[in-house]
DNA sequence: TTAATTTGGTTTTAAAATTAAACCATAATG
DNA sequence: CATTATGGTTTAATTTTAAAACCAAATTAA
């Protein structure tokens, strides 16, 4: 055993178009990833828990740990009192996901599972208070409503990006 | 070709967790389903177009239209005008969908493209304003705040969640 | 202090999923 | 009415995943 870090390898074939949804998916559009940072927010650290916790073959999740290492979503630490016994804790990075996640949770609640089954919920630590909807808000601080966004370029859109989303938008004209 | 609708084979080995996560990715847990929704919220709704705009197999994109349609989140209509053609639409579920994108595309736009080179945005279709934030809401209609939230067990939650729950809780508490 | 067990992996092989290309019947277009 | 486009299915090669075996270093128990 050589490598302190094993090189995660690059998947096959990432997409490589420029754009947002894409580039999530590069790094999280698999079935286990997004299940092994479900149990970094529960609060599990160690390789092992993780492992029972998701049932992940080990091979697999070393190898996502060595990813989401390298891509900064999780940090590795060293807990060993005498000698290397290592910690995956979420960074700030990692951290930022909790929107996803809860958009995630509210998601399957209400449309996999229905009230009074909900398997999780979120709640503030200190009130108890359950989460119950997200609201978007725009740029000047005030609230928006989700009828009504659109899907628009940004000012990093490639030309094949403004290509596809004028292509999609001609169907929906068409409707 | 008999089947009209041909069969979506289920996934070998779905997550059996009674997790709102892990049944999340047993629909969406793979690198085409999200951008094949992402042609749908751009508006595309024809096979051809989604297959050009993504880039996906042909026969994958056959699976995932017809497992999408089978679970509702997509209708399949006849658009023919002397025979059969078929539209993909966004039903009322699949549109529900739309802060688990809001919130993909804020993460990935801020720890993943940075500010100025964002590839697509989410803007109000009136005013034009841009999405820039989710702000999480409590039962009660107050804000909650993202680093007060924790995951709780709900009513639906099997005794094996509980204790997953719990074991990785044990963690935390290490730190 | 030593022995047994746990941790955090790596390696190997078999099974499953993805990719890419070829093919095809029906629908739409010129 | 001939040509092209649509919406697929089938097949074969490649890649990924799953499961089990294996292992060295760290930790715990005796």
């Amino acid at each position: 055993m050589q490598p302190l870090f094993s090189r995660s390898p690059a998947i096959a074939k990432p997409h490589t178009q420029t754009c947002s949804i894409a580039e999530f998916l590069n790094l999280f559009g698999d079935s286990w990833t997004l299940l092994i940072l479900r149990e970094a927010f529960y609060g599990a650290t160690r390789f092992s828990h993780i492992q029972k916790n998701t049932g992940i073959a080990k091979n697999l999740l070393s190898d996502r740990l060595a990813r989401l290492v390298e891509e900064e979503v999780l940090e590795r630490v060293n807990v060993g009192e005498r000698g290397t016994r290592y910690a995956y804790h979420l960074t700030e990075k990692g951290r930022a996901l909790m929107p996803v996640f809860a958009a995630i949770i509210q998601w399957s609640n209400t449309w996999q599972f229905g009230p009074g089954k909900e398997p999780i919920l979120l709640a503030d630590r200190n009130s108890g208070q359950h989460f119950a909807a997200l609201a978007p808000v725009g740029s000047d601080g005030h609230a928006l409503q989700w009828a009504e966004l659109i899907t628009e370029p940004g000012p990093g859109a490639s030309r094949a990006t403004l290509y596809r989303i004028n292509q999609s938008r001609k169907d929906l004209d068409e409707r």
